[in-house]
DNA sequence: CTGAAAGCGCTTACAG
DNA sequence: CTGAAAGCGCTTACAG
């Protein structure tokens, strides 16, 4: 029972049934090992992911899955620790018993060059999900971080917030730079001006947006509104707002990003950018399961970005 | 390079040594199709979930990998969806695919007797993590529901609360039966009535506790305290309390159970019961990656609940 | 104790 | 076009 053979023409269609039924009634399975092992497949594909937001992770996983099944494949799943300070030695030992055909690399993994060349040198395929500066030889997949982080500032700026706070993520993720690079566009095109006081630098975790808020609080004058780099961080400012009195959206209108769980469960629910983050996993599962050679190099370059959304929700208020 | 072979007494250190060395250098790596087909094992777990809350399937995750690691094993990912609605050739229809040497079951697919029986009639071992009612022929790993509820209830009671409102988890799950019967041990133990007013059917979603929340205020007196069966549900008592402009703490204590980010996140942070899931991760894969002839039959009976944690933080008040 | 051979269940190149 | 044979890289039972 050979793929070729599966979908053979010559075969009249009440015999294909009848071996169909009678495998059916047999429970006849493919043995993947035997088949592996002729093929030199593993019809196994990889998610590594560190770090990174539960509910972020899961729809990643959710969509990869999806199109694992349709084609026989498997997900395994391969949580990683300290990939920040792996050297590309380190990172091709903890890969080089991953039995796959292909990894999928969640941000911060792909932004990290020693994981992509320990993958290149072990010749094991990859796609990334997260932010793409546009020159990187690699496919990316994901949403236009700049200009997304363009429209959550524009509507601040729509809702009548000059003073505007801004939480950086975490320095070594790619989408930091583009998310600031984007609220800065956002301001400098409406002429407002940038208050240091009011930028801070986070990584993207809960607690570093309680630290930057206490900090951004602590001036003499405090923003009217703060757009956090993720909803993580918004949430730490939700917290400390929370703890100090400070009443959101009256006092302090916040902006997050992500639209991960946090964003729907907080009070005040949370204003954010929405990533199609299911269906990035359903691409980049796509790409890893299809073969090589029909993946032509222009792929690469003509890979539009994912459309994001803006989701207006209570923390945001018009002045 | 057999595994007994591996750890032969007679052959020199020094042989051994450059044995693996020389191994490390080429880069050596077990071929896993191989070595499954000749053992007719995969080598490979599964961890199946539904509709469960993503922080808490990311730490099963995280401990079920970390034992997969230590054994040479790995992890493959089945979400399912709609298993409520299984009966057993669905079931059996949606694993006879899995190329697993066992599989990992989350509640409420723990709680499920069609994807048992399934799994069983295709000769898949399995680890069920949740609840139990004790009377089951499979091991369950868990706390105990029921006196983790107890606790909470208890540690209400002795915060001075009287009136005390309760939101049921999914009548499906197991979970639901055994914290309510704690919460009504622990009133009864104190003398104390249930009002059935502030009682309410959930469904351990976000909404089921919005839903529920609105019901109980919309009654004629409101209790001083509501302990929902689950975060989630807590986190919906939260946002319609603040909707409705009830503070938390002061006006209204909250109770949640799971420990889950959202009870960090929410603000005031939530008092919950810490369950040690990743623990129960790891035990359910070593479980699972042991021979079965080395799991005696009253590991069963003796298998002892995982211990929870009554964690207090800023939802609950004193009165 | 050691080493060569058979076999796991598939796929594929090849002889008929 | 069809069917038997070889081979994928391991493990294990067996002959030497």
């Amino acid at each position: 029972m050979t793929s070729q053979n599966w979908r053979e023409p010559n075969v009249a269609e009440k015999t294909r049934e009848r071996v169909l039924e009678a495998a059916r009634e047999l429970r006849y399975t493919p043995n993947l090992a035997a088949r592996g092992l002729a093929t030199s497949k593993s019809y196994l594909l990889a998610l590594l992911y560190d770090n990174a937001t539960p509910s972020y992770v899961l729809k990643v996983q959710q969509g990869a899955t999806l199109s694992c099944q349709n084609a026989g494949y498997h997900l395994i799943v391969h949580p990683m620790r300290g990939s920040m300070q792996m050297n590309e030695d380190d990172a091709v030992r903890a890969f080089e018993r991953l039995p796959v055909d292909g990894v999928i690399l969640t941000s911060p993994l792909s932004d990290n060059p020693a994981i992509l060349s320990a993958l290149t040198k072990l010749n094991i395929r990859f796609a990334c999900l997260g932010a793409s500066l546009g020159q990187t030889h690699h496919k990316v997949i994901g949403i236009d971080n700049h200009n997304a982080a363009k429209d959550m500032t524009e509507f601040l700026i729509k809702s009548g917030h000059k003073d505007i706070g801004f939480i950086k993520g975490h320095p070594n993720h790619l989408s930091s730079q583009l998310r600031f690079e984007g609220f800065k566009a956002a301001m400098a095109a409406s002429g407002l001006r940038l208050n240091n006081d009011w930028i801070a630098q986070g990584d993207y975790s809960f607690t570093s947006g309680e630290v930057a808020a206490r900090g951004i609080f602590s001036r003499a004058q405090r923003p009217t509104a703060i757009f956090a780099s993720n909803d993580d961080m918004a949430a730490g400012v939700m917290a400390i707002a929370g703890h100090m009195g400070i009443s959101v959206p009256d006092d302090l209108s916040i902006g997050g990003f992500d639209d991960t769980l946090t964003a729907k469960i907080l009070w005040p629910r949370l204003s954010t950018i929405r990533q199609p983050v299911k269906e990035m996993g359903v691409l980049a599962a796509d790409l890893l399961i299809a073969p090589p050679k029909a993946q032509g190099l222009g792929a690469d370059t003509m890979r539009e970005p994912h459309a994001h959304h803006l989701v207006i929700r209570e923390s945001i208020k018009a002045l």
